[in-house]
Formats: structure tokens, C-alpha cells, sequence
DNA sequence: GAACGGACCTGCTTGC
DNA sequence: TGCAAGCAGGTCCGTT
């Protein structure tokens, strides 16, 4: 379930690994996995003979760009490589990028590869397909072709995101804080897991009307989104999932969620038991005494 | 515009 | 034991 602190462990992890790294090719496994262009081939075409000059995260979206390799050698005369497009990527439930040798076996549910010099390469595999790659060309912008870039709100630890963004945004908004942090168009990043999280740091029961929220409490939500994402990232995202970054090893942060996935467990500071209710069409995770 | 619920999927768990 | 129903959740889309 990867949200942004594993997206942002992934994105960190292919940076380390894949910059400037040439792909030579690759094969789809599963067609429904490219969202652009239409067909696998021409997804292939576009990013064959390109090289990964830079992994970026936006929500929960990984951004490369893409520049002519150097075996190409079409650099411009000021030596700045020629821009080649991007390429997104977005795991959405079970999605991973694992960074591979291409003589590893098939995971059952593989679905694109991309094929490195030396033997390496970089597999998408995803057990229940909701993943999506899209190649970006030259000419476009990413939010031209990865469409849902341009709903995003802000990002959590940009500057323009503070409490008084939180007030604005909420202040005449009638639905419940669960669903308004659940919403990619207000803070970017957040998912099902963090916001239990989130709102049991902040103190705030998760089916409160965010309309009614007071700025006093609005500043301990912010707070806690920035706290529960720098300490998750801090981590490599979560073990309470089976999310795994590039190398195939889990996260750190598991086994000290506060509420989330602890129905009728005591709660860690007061004992009483967690609830869990379904809010926004998921699953919602909260104690009942400390969340008021 | 805003809020909500269903659809998309597969694998695992639960209930009869 | 066998089978069906329920559940998990990020985003998109249609409806109200």
C-alpha cells in the first residue's frame, strides 16, 4: 500500500541505482499496465535508448526524466544532454519497481520490464494490476499525458503548505477530515494508513465534519502530517504493508502504528479499545478517548 | 462545485 | 472440506 513515504523510499532507492543508466530495451507483460502511449510498442519505442538522468515524487507519482544516452552521442554543443521526454509511474495498491538482473524468474505477476546494460533491469510487478506506466514524449508536459498530476494539491513539506492552507481549504468544506485527507487534491500524498495515523497524532476523531474543525486543531493536523510522513520516511515506509523499495526489502516502521489495522486492541495511551469504522468508502482506525 | 459510491483487480480471510 | 462472500485500497468516473 505504498503512500508517500514509500513512494518517496522508492524514488530515493531508483536514484541511487538507475541514474544515468541506459535502457536498452524491455517487454510488456501485461498491456493494461501502459496508460500512454496506446499500444505497449510504441511505450518501448519511446523510452528505448534513452537514459535516466533523475527520479523526482510528486504525491504519489514517481516522475523520470529521460535524456539521449550517451552511447546516442546526440549531446547539444553546450554538452547538456538532448531531452528525451519522461517516463511515470504510479504502484497504486500493490505496485513495485524492483531492480533486478534479467536472468531473476518471473514473478507471477510481472508486468513491464526495462532492460539495462549489464545484465540489470528494472521490473514492474503488480498483483492486482491498478498500476500504471506512461511514457511522456519530448514535446509534452507530464501533466499533459499523467493526467491526474494536475488534481494534486500541495506537497506536504513545500512551503506553501501550512496551517493557514489548511483552514483555507477546509474551512467550508462539509465532508468528514478522514475523507479531506484521503483527498489527493488537497495535501498530496496521504493514504488510508497514514491518515488513521494523522488524525490519532492530532487528537481528531476521524469522522469530524472539517468545517467544524477549530484552527487550534487544524495547526495539530499539520503538524502531524509533516511528523507521521518525515518519521515513516525516516523509516523506508512502512512493514505494515507488503510494500517492498527497489531492492526488495520492507520497510521499518511497522509495528508502531497507533490505531491503524488495531480493531479492539488497547490503545497505546489510554488503553481504551480502537474502533474501526468505515468512512470515505474505507476503513477508518481510531480511539474513541483520545480522538474527541 | 461538492460529495458520494461503484468500478477496476487478485489474493487472502471469514463464514456457512 | 468446499465454496461463496467479504475485504483490502488509489484513482477515475458517473450520479445526485
Amino acid at each position: 500500500v505504498p503512500e508517500l513515504p514509500e513512494v518517496e523510499t522508492v524514488c530515493r532507492g531508483l536514484n541511487q541505482l538507475t541514474r544515468d543508466r541506459e535502457i536498452e530495451g524491455g517487454e510488456v507483460l501485461l498491456a493494461r499496465a501502459i496508460a500512454y502511449p496506446l499500444s505497449g510498442d510504441s511505450f518501448l519505442a519511446g523510452v528505448t535508448g534513452c537514459a535516466i538522468a533523475q527520479w523526482q515524487r510528486r504525491g504519489k507519482y514517481l516522475l523520470a526524466q529521460l535524456t539521449q544516452s550517451s552511447q546516442g552521442a546526440l549531446k547539444s554543443t553546450e554538452g547538456i544532454l538532448k531531452n528525451r521526454g519522461g517516463l511515470g509511474v504510479h504502484l497504486r495498491m500493490t505496485g513495485q519497481l524492483l531492480w533486478t538482473t534479467k536472468d531473476t524468474p518471473l514473478q507471477k505477476h510481472a508486468r513491464v520490464r526495462l532492460f539495462f546494460t549489464e545484465n540489470r533491469e528494472l521490473r514492474f510487478v503488480d498483483t492486482r494490476t491498478f498500476g500504471k506506466m506512461w511514457w511522456i514524449p519530448p514535446a509534452r508536459a507530464p501533466q499533459e499525458i499523467v493526467t491526474g498530476l494536475q488534481k494534486l494539491g500541495v506537497e506536504p513539506f513545500s512551503t506553501e503548505f501550512d496551517s493557514d492552507y489548511l483552514i483555507q481549504k477546509l474551512h467550508k468544506r462539509q465532508k468528514s477530515i478522514k475523507a479531506a485527507l484521503l483527498d489527493q487534491g488537497i495535501v498530496a500524498g496521504l493514504g488510508n494508513i497514514y491518515a488513521d495515523e494523522v488524525l490519532f497524532k492530532s487528537g481528531i476523531r476521524p469522522d469530524a465534519i472539517t468545517s467544524t474543525l477549530t484552527p487550534v486543531q487544524l495547526q495539530r493536523l499539520y503538524t502531524a502530517i509533516r511528523e507521521v510522513l518525515q518519521t515513516a520516511i525516516d523509516k523506508g515506509g512502512t512493514t505494515f504493508s507488503d510494500f517492498l523499495n527497489p531492492l526488495g526489502v520492507n520497510g521499518n516502521y511497522g509495528g508502531v502504528a497507533w490505531v491503524y489495522g488495531r480493531k479492539n486492541q488497547p490503545c497505546r495511551i489510554c488503553q481504551t479499545a480502537i474502533e474501526r469504522i468505515k468512512l470515505a468508502g474505507r476503513s477508518t482506525h481510531y480511539c474513541p478517548r483520545c480522538q474527541n
